[in-house]
DNA sequence: GACGACCTTGTTTACGTAAACATTATCCTT
DNA sequence: AAGGATAATGTTTACGTAAACAAGGTCGTC
């Protein structure tokens, strides 16, 4: 209790001066974090009576306890988990590299990341990556390192990291989203093949003779794969392969692709590589006059929610986005608690087809 | 801070043979951080000479530098931000609390607030809140608090933080976007009531005799700010005000609203409190023949990117989302700075009608 | 040539927490 | 009742950083 160190005047005037310009406001002098020397003094016991009490170790007798616990209640004491996180090596906070949030995958991944994060005690902590080049990705990376993440997931077209100038820095815990760096990083996705395949034979069982395709932007790792999926499949049955279709995954670039599609007599069936384009497709095929799905059948992928009710509702591949997220965690977490990085591989979460309106046999 | 940062150039390590290595230490934690007194000691300088370098200090002489930058080079030195941290009494990080990330508008303004902050140095860390109950909104201020954040902003339907019992810590600096508690905190929000306003007054003067209205959820302030604004154009007009329909934002919910609506011979205007429930309206309508906008004229609320391909393409109204963000950032960066909490009131970011063309003058 | 101004670098210290170790009080056993 | 085991609490220290202060060195001026 003889805690008559220097340490204890300070509470009078901080130093005042230095840069920050904080201090003295005459509504609060609550800057001043409360810590656990000020919660013991209080409480007439010694910081690290303190500390157990807060952090429920046995051993502290009752009286004792309540004392503290009064202490810290008075003066609204709260653990500083900057100090916790240099003493402990670790912040109980995952790191999050992405491209895009606003987009309807990644935001529900990210949603679905911090939800089952939070369960398991830890905070999430977002990097945005505004455009994709390879600066950024490193300067992200960089700040990442500097941060307080114990772990990263990385969710974002993956080329960059593959181009082999950007690695992760070694020793930091990573799950990656969306890639093909399957071989050297720990990968969690959906399995796009699976989803596209589904997607091609509906519209092959259902009497179409081959499958046309409007994929997603050339950079993007899962509209590859939803393309080579779409291809090998028709190759499979034998069928023939038209050229597909580039967009950009906006509804715009989808339109564009449906009324080029809408002047092809022989087109009967779309497999776009997500909702939004299939949504551009509708309308395309809307306006041109060609009935969904009387003349042509449309089938998307993601199911988005409001796919249920576009005109027609749209036949779809449903993605777990709740799922993907919730291995991410699982991924990360394993890793900071065995201590290594993550074995490399891919995991694939499954895709199911969600039929509904805007698919049917062909009329001829 | 410095572009010329040692750190971006160290991506050279190989990364190979670290994999299998996992901890060499038998046992032993994994405690690889390389701190500035292992910097300072290969360097054979003092760990204060490495902090001064590190932090773009003048007064270290050109060759000191370079054996500095050096070590740092070759030991991989990354600053500890926890250290930093407890040194400085901030962490450069902004807590976010909101509900419910997978919403539209909600992961466009987390995007921008991420993105901006990024901007100004700071990082964002996520809490999501699952179930909106007391407890779990509670709880989350809890671990803000214990998470070393310098501010927080709430995205939220915010009525439960008005009920009283749940208030924020007092001494965080704090921002909360989509609420009415603008008398106690500084709110940042889109002006919801002119936003409806225009819709209003856009159908209004094509001609429409009165305008019907979809609401979003009752919880949901922003919808009950659309549909206070919706009542009283249409009062100020002199007009005849309908009851209005409830939605809960989704698709699903407009549809089933549109249903209804599609068998009132009198509705020829319709403004939904968002896109997805307009989607809703114009798939119900076109089920019951009821023609887009020849019969009825329908205007939603966000401007989602999807709207412009919608059958018809929509008019709405259009959200600055980024504009939210930044001003959210903003205020708390305001706080953060002038030391105290930021001063009540709200700040309106204004909107603008895009007109399409779901919406005509009535047939008769 | 001596003194001081200035420039460069080193040393001490504090930030808040908690493990490791040290001390005192308490109770049980023989 | 002495001895020792055990429980309760206190003291020291380290975590990584950087401000404050101290010390050594260089140079110019008179």
């Amino acid at each position: 209790m003889d805690l008559d160190d220097p340490a204890q005047q300070l509470p009078a005037v901080p130093v005042g001066g230095a840069k920050r310009g904080r201090s003295d406001i005459p509504g609060g002098r609550r800057k001043q974090r409360v810590s656990m020397a000020d919660v013991a003094r209080l409480a007439g016991v010694s910081s690290q009576t303190v500390s157990r009490v807060a952090n429920g170790y046995p051993g502290v007798i009752g009286t004792t306890r309540e004392q503290v616990l009064a202490a810290m209640r008075e003066l609204g004491y709260r653990p500083n988990s900057a100090a916790r996180a240099l003493r402990y090596g670790q912040f109980n906070t995952i790191g999050v590299i992405l491209f895009n949030l606003a987009s309807t995958g990644n935001s529900h991944t990210v949603e679905a990341i911090a939800t089952y994060a939070a369960t398991e005690g830890y905070a999430i902590t977002l990097i945005p990556i505004d455009v994709p080049t390879q600066d950024n990705v490193l300067g992200a990376f960089t700040r990442m390192g500097e941060l307080a993440v114990d772990a990263v997931i990385v969710i974002m077209e993956i080329h960059l990291l593959d181009a082999g100038t950007v690695a992760l820095p070694p020793g930091v815990h990573v799950v990656v989203v969306d890639s093909d760096a399957g071989d050297r990083y720990s990968v969690v996705d959906t399995d796009q093949a699976e989803g596209a395949r589904l997607a091609v034979r509906h519209l092959l069982d259902l009497g179409h003779r081959t499958v046309w395709h409007v994929t997603g932007p050339e950079t993007s790792y899962a509209s590859q794969r939803r393309a080579q999926a779409w291809r090998l499949c028709l190759e499979e049955a034998g069928r023939s392969v038209p050229a597909p279709l580039h967009g950009d995954w906006s509804a715009e670039s989808g339109y564009v692709a449906g009324l080029a599609l809408a002047d092809e007599p022989d087109c009967t069936a779309v497999f776009a590589s997500n909702d939004q384009m299939a949504l551009g497709l509708l309308r395309a095929f809307h306006d041109r006059g060609r009935s969904v799905p009387a003349d042509i059948s449309v089938v998307g992928f993601d199911d988005i929610p409001d796919a249920a009710c576009f005109i027609p509702p749209l036949t779809t591949v449903h993605q777990d986005f709740a799922e993907v997220g919730r291995r991410c965690v699982q991924g990360v977490l394993q890793q900071i608690r065995e201590g290594g990085a993550g074995s490399p591989g891919t995991d694939l979460v499954p895709t199911r087809l969600v039929v509904r309106a805007s698919t049917a046999p062909p009329s001829r």
